[in-house]
DNA sequence: GAGTTTGAAACT
DNA sequence: CAGTTTCAAACTC
């Protein structure tokens, strides 16, 4: 491209914000605060309620240690700058779930920064000696009651080992990724927390701190209330070196101590991307450091704990002491962090391609499937590892592509539309750099990744400012933007030829669609793609949506006018049944590999799910992994904030049904019922059924504030 | 792989 | 708010 245009999209980016980009979005009208309304999360035993935005943020984030590993025009920038230290907290040894954790996390979402005062962080006393990892996210100051509980926790046990492992605050994320069904599994994964940390690594620095740039607050980190005051954690807060420093200290001394300091960032950042990034990471560096550290073999699918703990063995600069990379509970900020700070050179992260966003998944297909050992944690997309069209070992192995292979941007896969998981989501924008809604990653709310095609693309972590700029603008523009465009609830997975609309809480598309042409029988329908029906909100032209047409109240009522279209549908149906019925068969297979008890039951095929991405920020989870990615996976193109808060929600194995109807309840509470978006909350909405579901370990959902506020907070 | 179609997103 | 343009995915060949 030889246009001015082009040459300016070549001009050095970022640092100088010289850039036209950054021309364009400081001439960008201001954004308005955002509301924060509590969106309460429930996942396994941990529940927070947090606003939606810091969710999309931090499907961003998500991928942002992609920026260090970027696409080649990008190899010249680096670290940005505006990394701060971020919490970074240590687990080690054991996952222990049923302990209840309680914090207050504020959305990120404009500001990213904390707000130590409304920070809270509630554990109970009895979990104390036990390291709690809980992540708190960068909340907005405005926010309010953002609290969220976990019941569940990992509890982790320092090892005096690697007293000043880096590593730590990687892993705190692996709370909200790591979702048992039992604690069964949580035992089984203890080990996977268990890691090496790269001593001198201060996590906490290593933190992007693009989060707190906007409003150049420090960052400010959750302390768990029972080794301290909030106003401790303030100060802390403040200086986070010091808290560095003191949290290696404390992880020699007092294992609470320290991770209470860290909870931090890296735990705010872990909440709003559950991903199992650093699985992906983790599989890299071992590939690349396998050489040395072939002991560390130890594959995932063994889920003796054992194993797992050793599951990879990293150098860190040198460091002879092998460093575990849990396989869940690592995500890329991190390593994008340690990369730049910790020594790690970008050789580890970048094998060629970005890392991509790996997906909760990935701990699912550890304890599941055998198939897939060491990439069993690579990345997975969570989409795809409930993606019916795939089986579980599919996703891995895609993004197990992108790990080995060196070569260049491979085109988008067409045949592959599975590849656009939300670790393998790709885009192949050529002229909206990736700053538009037309670019799904952004979109998605993620950074684009080596797969990606895109050209001058300014999605990625090196243009974080840009890319949260451009962001809020749109925001700003339509405050749902970033929303799953498809709200749907479990009961809503329309099976082929049900209708949709029978049930109040039924899954449809956002806006709505406005075919004309492809009546609402291809993907162009957008409400098609996401496997829903029409609805009044749609505007289409003859439609013939085989999940339910606009006036879907005719297929379950026979009215008139449906009559004359039932010939029609049914033909429709007919065409489309071919696809879906393969789809749901594939869905119906990997589901069960995956998660024979949640996924069999809770995961509806959605004929598109492979296709529609899910939520970037997708949570890892192990067994709940399933149930996430049942939800996720109806999502179409699920927020983070949808998929997370799904992601928070904690099931019983004997309770699954309850589950999806939980599941579904924000789902519900979104669903559209006007054209321009507006939320209106539904009565599968009750924040009381969804609690009362839940057993002990289950979480509530406090403040999930009906859906509405979504619109609101924005 | 190239070209066409389609409809969302963006723009006016 | 409506009409038009731009854009990239979906689709076709």
């Amino acid at each position: 491209m030889d246009t001015p245009e082009r040459n300016q999209m070549n001009a050095p980016l970022n640092p100088n914000q010289d850039s036209p980009v950054f021309n364009f979005i400081n001439t960008l009208s201001p954004i308005k605060p955002a509301k924060h309304v509590p969106f309460t999360h429930t996942f396994n035993s941990l529940t927070f309620s947090s606003p939606p935005s810091l969710f999309t943020e931090s499907r961003f984030l998500k991928r942002h240690i992609s920026l260090h590993t970027p696409k080649p025009h990008d190899s010249s920038q680096h670290v940005n700058p505006n990394y701060s230290n971020q919490g970074i907290r240590v687990a080690d040894d054991a996952i222990h779930l049923p302990q209840p954790l309680k914090y207050n996390c504020r959305s990120p979402a404009y500001d990213s920064t904390f707000s130590a005062d409304n920070t809270l962080l509630e554990l109970p006393r009895e979990a104390a000696p036990d390291v709690t990892y809980v992540q708190e996210e960068a909340c907005k100051t405005d926010s309010v009651h953002n609290e969220f509980i976990l019941q569940g926790t990992c509890r982790i046990q320092p090892k005096s080992e690697f007293p000043d492992c880096g590593w730590d605050g990687l892993i705190p994320d692996t709370t909200d990724l790591l979702i048992f069904n039992s604690p069964n599994e949580a035992r089984a994964f203890n080990g996977l927390f268990q890691k090496p940390l790269d001593s001198s690594a201060d996590l906490m620095s290593l933190l992007p701190q693009s989060s707190i740039i906007n409003n150049g607050h420090n960052v400010q980190f959750l302390h768990s209330i029972a080794s301290r005051s909030e106003h401790e954690i303030q100060d802390q807060h403040s200086d986070p070196s010091a808290v560095t420093e003191t949290d290696h200290a404390a992880m020699n001394s007092n294992p609470n101590e320290k991770t209470d300091e860290e909870l931090v960032s890296v735990m705010h950042r872990g909440l709003r991307r559950r991903c199992l990034d650093f699985e992906m990471a983790s599989v890299r560096w071992k590939n690349s450091d396998d050489n040395s550290n072939t002991g560390s073999s130890s594959t995932l699918h063994g889920r003796n704990v054992t194993d797992e703990n050793q599951l990879v063995h990293t150098k860190h600069n040198s460091d002879s002491r092998k460093c575990i990379l849990p396989g869940i509970g690592l995500h890329l900020n991190a390593l994008a962090t340690l990369k730049d700070h910790n020594g790690i050179k970008n050789e580890k992260l970048s094998y060629g391609r970005k890392l991509s966003l790996i997906c909760s998944t990935s701990s699912l297909k550890i304890s599941t499937s055998q198939e897939h050992h060491h990439l069993a944690l690579g990345a997975v997309s969570s989409e795809r590892e409930i993606d019916p069209s795939n089986n579980s070992v599919q996703p891995a192995e895609d993004c197990r592509e992108d790990l080995n292979q060196n070569s260049p941007k491979r085109k988008r896969r067409k045949s592959d539309p599975a590849g656009e998981t939300e670790g393998c989501k790709r885009c192949n924008c050529k002229k909206s750099k990736c700053l538009k809604l037309y670019c799904e990653c952004f979109a998605a709310g993620v950074y684009c990744i080596e797969p990606c095609s895109c050209q001058d693309c300014f999605n990625q972590a090196i243009h974080e400012d840009t890319v949260l700029q451009t962001r809020k603008q749109i925001e700003s523009r339509n405050p749902l933007a970033f929303a799953p465009k498809v709200i749907r609830s479990s009961e809503s997975v329309p099976e082929v030829g049900d209708d949709p609309n029978k049930t109040p809480a039924s899954a449809r598309h956002k806006r709505g669609c406005n075919c004309k042409k492809s009546s609402c029988l291809k993907k162009y329908c957008e409400c098609f793609q996401g496997g829903v029906g029409c609805s009044i909100s749609c505007r289409c032209e003859g439609c013939k949506n085989a999940f339910g047409r606009k006036d879907g109240s005719a297929l379950v009522e026979a009215e008139p006018e449906e009559e004359t279209e039932a010939g029609e549908r049914g033909v429709a149906d007919k065409d489309l049944q071919k696809t879906e019925i393969q789809n749901i068969e594939d869905h119906s297979d990997s589901a069960l590999v995956s998660t024979p008890s949640l996924i069999s039951r809770s995961l509806l095929p959605l004929p598109f799910s492979s296709k529609r991405k899910p939520p970037r920020s997708f949570v890892a989870t192990i067994s709940g992994s399933a149930l996430f990615a049942s939800s996720s996976q109806k999502l179409e193109k699920p927020s983070s904030l949808w998929s997370q808060s799904k992601h928070f929600q904690t099931v019983p194995d004997d309770e699954i049904p309850d589950v999806l109807s939980i599941d579904s309840s924000p789902v519900a509470c979104i669903k559209t019922s006007s054209p321009n978006g507006k939320r209106i909350s539904s009565p599968n909405c009750d924040l009381g059924q969804s609690s009362s579901r839940r057993g002990g370990r289950k979480l509530i959902l406090q403040s999930i504030p009906s859906f509405p506020s979504l619109t609101n907070q924005q």
